[in-house]
DNA sequence: TAGTCGTGGCA
DNA sequence: TTGCCAAGACT
């Protein structure tokens, strides 16, 4: 299928032409765009960096406080680098999927021990840290340092959908083709390019929202393939959802709560009684140990996890 | 590639 | 009330 090949130039002035989208939306984004705190100058490259991690799959509005706590905790890598996993762990509190904390610590003792404290500017050396995939490299190289690169987060993969795929929703992964698509409607020049990428990931967390988007808000809803073409509701299957109730999650995140609240070592007997299942309530807890959000100790105690190998 | 991995607010 | 959704990464 070589349909949609990008090789077609665009035409001038149509409704596809990329360029036609990038002035109207930059423009938006300067009339509209939120203070936040990772996007003032003197956040840095780490604090774009920091903001990332906290943003996969979390809200603006919970980050927040998080945010601000931390970066005044650990202003630059190393001062992360040199404390416990586990006071990583505490500290991203009720933020959700932990692992993103002991993924940030590691990424800041790789950046204190190979690029000298200093958040690396490259894509390759930002797409090789621990808890950095293809997203979160451009997201940092583009905010923090201007780059040119394509960032495809979802907001941004629903705008495209809608203006220019003329679907409702992008597919349930990203493609080939929605990678194809950005990288034709990224702005030759760098710091255009890197404007627009905010930009368009602004207007999808704003005004082409999942829900109930208000296109009467919208800068180029007069050029929106999708709704030029009635605004067609999704077709296929519907998107799964993400079951929890009852999960392995669920009792990962009540014994992760303990041991996060917790001052000292935690016997197996106070775990035990946040849930009742106990095959399940085993394995959650071996999960967590497998993947070292916690720390077992002598004598049924569990901790959050110090970094030093297990004694024995 | 499809499953797994937290948490909470809102329609 | 409940399902959907939120700046994904990893296996």
């Amino acid at each position: 299928m070589t349909a949609t090949h990008a090789h077609a130039s665009p035409i001038p002035d149509s409704p596809q032409d990329p360029a036609a989208l990038h002035g109207p939306v930059i423009a938006w984004f300067e009339q509209h765009a939120r203070d936040l705190p990772w996007r003032r100058p003197e956040a840095g490259a780490w604090g774009v960096m920091v903001s990332e991690f906290m943003l996969q799959q979390t809200p603006v509005a919970r980050v927040l406080p998080v945010y601000e706590q931390w970066l005044a905790r650990w202003p630059r890598p190393a001062d992360l680098a040199a404390e416990e996993p586990g006071e990583a762990v505490r500290a991203w509190g009720r933020l959700g999927y932990p692992r993103r904390a002991l993924r940030l610590h590691g990424a800041a003792q790789a950046i204190a021990e190979r690029h000298g404290g200093e958040v690396p500017s490259d894509h390759a050396q930002l797409i090789a840290l621990p808890g950095i995939g293809e997203y979160t490299a451009a997201a940092v190289a583009s905010f923090a340092y201007g780059q040119r690169h394509a960032v495809l987060d979802t907001n941004v993969r629903r705008v495209l959908a809608r203006a220019s795929t003329g679907v409702q929703y992008p597919p349930n992964a990203t493609t080939a083709a929605e990678r194809r698509l950005a990288r034709a409607l990224l702005p030759v020049e760098e710091a255009t390019a890197a404007r627009w990428a905010a930009a368009s990931m602004e207007l999808g967390a704003l005004v082409c929202t999942a829900r109930n988007e208000d296109c009467g808000r919208c800068p180029i809803a007069d050029r929106c393939a999708w709704r030029l073409a009635g605004k067609p509701a999704h077709e296929g299957p519907a998107r799964r959802g993400q079951s929890y109730a009852g999960t392995d999650r669920q009792v990962r995140g009540r014994l992760l709560a303990v041991l996060r609240e917790a001052t000292s070592p935690v016997p197996q007997a106070v775990l035990d009684t946040v849930w009742h299942e106990p095959v399940q309530r085993a394995r959650a807890l071996d999960g967590l140990v497998a993947d070292g959000l916690v720390e077992p100790l002598d004598g049924g105690r569990y901790r959050l996890p110090s970094g030093r190998p297990a004694t024995r």
